[in-house]
DNA sequence: AAGGCGGGGAC
DNA sequence: GTCCCAGCCTT
């Protein structure tokens, strides 16, 4: 590979981000956690709202659990600042508060992987450690041919002992930041800009006319579909809302919802646990797509008569405000 | 090795 | 609307 023709690429296109003018490990390691499965502009403001909040790891590790949720709330992957969370409790107490500088030590925080590891050795720490995300793949299987199924552990890891035997003959902190940039302007899923691209001359898909045929990627399987019967139920003080304790987007709220295809059969079930809705109107129809699940919401609006479940919470206007919810019921409006 | 985990952008 | 995108962790 032309690394030269590739550095000297970047230096002239690559796009002026925030989170690339500091070379904090910390802010390498918040942007990386952040741009998991998330596109740059979707980032861009909750990476400048965080910092400001969170200026330092160990305001990060001092951060009150909610108030974290909240601050990434719409960023989706929740488990992700869970791990970033606990990582920081890890940095500030065995690491005295300052970000570890070997391999072996920051990949064994929660929620830093290969990826994320690589990139913070590279970026941070200039040192030649391969960060393979699905920009460099889809670079590197369009240049090399290479079309081996890259949801298959094993051919990603074919892939990425090559991307480490690049990035030792280069300097690794350009190197990884111009192939991922590569990937994100230039070698995009569609469209790609190949008359533009630093390595078109020896790429084997741009030079065999076949650069949509990769990357290589097998299905995901369908995703599963949820019928939910949610309820906005008032009463004097506001509205009941509860806080989900489930791995799917634990820790945020929502309002009250149950498995079922009729307003009437959830009445039936909450009346057998001395509940009495009035329920008065049907608000709408709501569909929430995630990545394997569907859901779809009928929503009702109800009046609490008498009793109520263990886990509902009443809340005004303001503490719903300042609660963490997922897009799923945040866009769920009167 | 496979499945769970959100949300947004392109068209 | 439909299709596409994608690291880390648990099982």
């Amino acid at each position: 590979m032309n690394i030269k023709k590739l550095e000297a690429w970047y230096e002239k296109n690559h796009r002026k981000l925030v989170f690339r003018e500091s070379n904090r490990p910390y802010d390498i390691w918040v942007s990386e956690v952040m741009l998991q499965q998330t596109q740059v502009e979707t980032v861009l403001p909750f990476f400048e709202r965080f910092m400001k909040k969170y200026p330092t790891v160990l305001d990060l590790a001092d951060a009150k659990e909610e108030t974290l949720q909240k601050a990434v709330e719409g960023l989706g992957y929740y488990r992700r600042f869970r791990n970033m969370h606990l990582a920081a409790k890890i940095i500030k107490d065995k690491y005295d508060g300052k970000f570890p500088s070997t391999y072996e030590e920051i990949i064994k925080l929660p929620g830093i992987g290969k990826y994320t590891a690589g990139a913070i050795m590279s970026i941070a720490y200039h040192q030649p450690y391969s960060a393979l995300d699905g920009n460099v793949i889809r670079v590197l299987s369009r240049y090399l041919g290479n079309d081996s199924d890259m949801r298959v552990e094993k051919n990603k890891k074919a892939l990425d002992q090559i991307n480490q035997s690049y990035i030792e003959q280069a300097n690794p902190n350009v190197y990884t930041q111009a192939m991922m940039e590569l990937g994100a302007l230039v070698c995009r899923p569609k469209n790609p800009k190949c008359e533009t691209c630093p390595l078109q001359e020896h790429c084997f898909a741009y030079q065999n006319d076949l650069v949509d045929q990769y990357p290589v990627l097998s299905k995901l399987n369908d995703k599963k579909e949820f019928n939910y019967i949610t309820l906005l139920i008032h009463s004097e003080h506001g509205l009941f809302l509860r806080k989900r304790d489930e791995e799917l987007l634990k820790g945020m709220y929502e309002y009250p919802q149950f498995e079922s295809e009729s307003i009437n059969s959830v009445i039936e079930m909450l009346e057998e646990q001395d509940i009495i809705l009035d329920v008065y109107n049907h608000h709408k129809t709501y569909k929430h797509v995630f990545t394997h699940q569907v859901w779809h919401m009928d929503v009702y609006e109800a009046k609490l008569i008498s009793g109520k479940l263990e886990d509902w919470i009443c809340m005004d206007l303001d503490q719903i405000h300042q609660a963490p919810m997922a897009v799923a019921h945040k866009k769920i409006k009167k």
